[in-house]
RNA sequence: GCGGCUAUAGUUUAAUGGCAGAACAUCGGGUUGUGGUCCCGAACGCGAGGGUUCGAUUCCCUCUAGCCGCCCCA
């Protein structure tokens, strides 16, 4: 073997390993706002008669072709799909919906009592260009509403989302618009190709090709030129069939007698083919810092759902009406923390324990859980020996009082309570040291 | 997939075609068992590759990544 030339410079590390493109690591600082919307979640949807359902990550690629639609551009482009060692083509899934009516065929909710009411917590992933608030890997809240066709179930998966937007201190409005049904949004296709083709040159390159691809969205788009040319098209909701239309005014009714701030938005097209009748974003006014520029922001959906009837018999299920909705939880996190209610989440620790000498040293895994099962929060380092470093690690965490056992101490069987704010020293009887910590918590107080 | 901007330590950053400096954070010390201030010390960095050059962190190119916009979406 070939003897590697010994540098005199210390040889190159191997590279160290990084982040995929996309993904991202949610570190201790930031996991508490995680924990204050899934736990806000959680309790909400349970109080609601949700039931939580966890699914698999990932599923056979042709549950989300038959679903989401293949020319969609989530699956025909963004899905992370690969073959399996038996050769079946998987996918991670880029939503939960399609796992959600899977799960509720597979496993017969249909012989539940209906409406079966599902949610479900958890990453969906899609090979797009990262950017604000758009990972490669991304979480979902996504509530679902199976086996009722009625407007009220329209409005309650709303009106739930909107409390927990509400619960966290989001300012937020309800995007809303109805899609129809599948042959009067056929035949607006038509009339709005019609509409168009005439103008077809005076189009931007997009619109091109969204006159071929999905027409839908032309009326969405951006360019001046474009958004002129379109002000006078006809529009989806004026070309309803009868029924949806009633449909989309008696969920606007509910909406209106439970409050909740919506607004019309004719240009809601979602991207996925199952949605049929109601279709709504929720978006969240971040408080910006005022300047002109915030619009972008301003604008950006935190969530977004609406009307499936059709997408369980797609799947092979019995016919089944419903409805449902997604939360894009780093969205919704990032709007959480810039919220008033998010301010004051975090609880200071109360108690540092510190110890001296090796005899004390053995005392305090008991000693710390003594505390900490009555309730008490507690730190130590159960490493460090010098009195000072320890002393200095309470001060850095901000507790209240600092607990010390030394060896003099150990052998009295008393303890030293240092109130750390003004360093007056007390010695209690260490049996009596969870009493004597709780009195003078509560008197601080 | 397309376009714009960016890349120096864990973080925020400075300077420079000739040994990269600081602040905060981290770790250790300022004699025996007492924190916040102060003092001293240590470890840690030019995203990767190529080119120009005697010499590149600096100039050029490519790649990669990040941010932002488009597309699309949560």
């Amino acid at each position: 073997m070939a003897e590697q030339p010994v540098s005199k410079k210390k040889k190159r590390a191997p590279k160290a390993p990084e982040l995929l493109r996309g993904f991202k690591d949610i570190l201790p600082e930031e996991a508490p706002y995680w924990q204050r919307v899934r736990a806000a979640a959680g309790v909400l949807l349970a109080d609601y008669g949700y039931g939580e359902i966890q699914l698999p990550i990932l599923e056979a690629t042709s549950l989300f072709k038959r679903t989401i639609g293949e020319h969609t551009d989530i699956v025909s482009k963004e899905m992370f799909s690969f073959l399996d060692q038996g050769g079946d083509s998987v996918s991670l899934r880029p939503e939960l919906t399609a796992s959600m009516a899977r799960a509720y065929i597979e496993h017969g909710m249909f012989n539940r009592p209906q409406p079966v009411k599902l949610y479900s917590l958890g990453p969906a992933f899609r090979y797009e260009r990262p950017q604000a608030g758009r990972y490669r890997q991304h979480n979902q809240l996504s509530m679902e509403l199976f086996g009722n066709a009625e407007p009220s179930a329209d409005a309650e998966v709303i009106f739930i989302a909107y409390l927990l937007c509400k619960e966290l201190g989001l300012d937020v409005t309800i995007h809303i618009n109805s899609l129809g049904s599948n042959e009067a949004r056929e035949e607006y296709v038509r009339l709005l190709k019609e509409y168009t083709k005439p103008k077809r040159s005076l189009l931007c390159e997009d619109c091109k090709k969204r006159l071929a691809k999905n027409p839908l969205r032309l009326l969405d788009c951006k360019e001046e030129s474009c958004r002129s040319l379109f002000a006078s098209a006809p529009l989806l909701v004026d070309n309803l069939d009868e029924e949806s239309k009633k449909h989309f005014v008696a969920v606007l009714e509910h909406l209106d007698e439970s409050s909740v701030p919506y607004e019309l938005d004719p240009y809601i097209v979602r991207g996925l083919d199952y949605y049929n009748r109601t279709a709504f974003e929720i978006v969240a006014s971040v408080a910006g810092d005022g300047g002109v520029s915030d619009e972008a922001s301003a604008h950006l959906a935190i969530g977004g759902g609406g009307r499936y009837d059709g997408l369980v018999e797609t799947l092979g299920g019995r016919s089944t009406s419903a409805v449902g909705m997604a939360f894009g939880l780093e969205r919704v996190v990032s709007a959480f923390k810039k919220s008033k209610a998010s301010i004051g989440s975090e609880k200071k620790p109360q108690v540092f324990l510190a110890q001296l000498g090796e005899e004390a040293a053995k005392h305090m895994f008991t000693l710390f859980e003594t505390l900490r099962s009555s309730g008490l929060k507690v730190r130590a380092n159960f490493g460090k020996s010098g009195l000072k470093a320890q002393l200095e690690l309470a001060d850095k965490l901000g507790v209240v009082y600092a607990a010390i056992l030394g060896q003099k101490e150990l052998l009295d069987g008393t303890v030293i309570i240092r109130d750390m704010e003004n360093g007056i020293q007390e010695v209690v009887d260490l049996a009596k040291i969870v009493d004597e910590l709780k009195k003078r918590l509560k008197r601080g107080r």
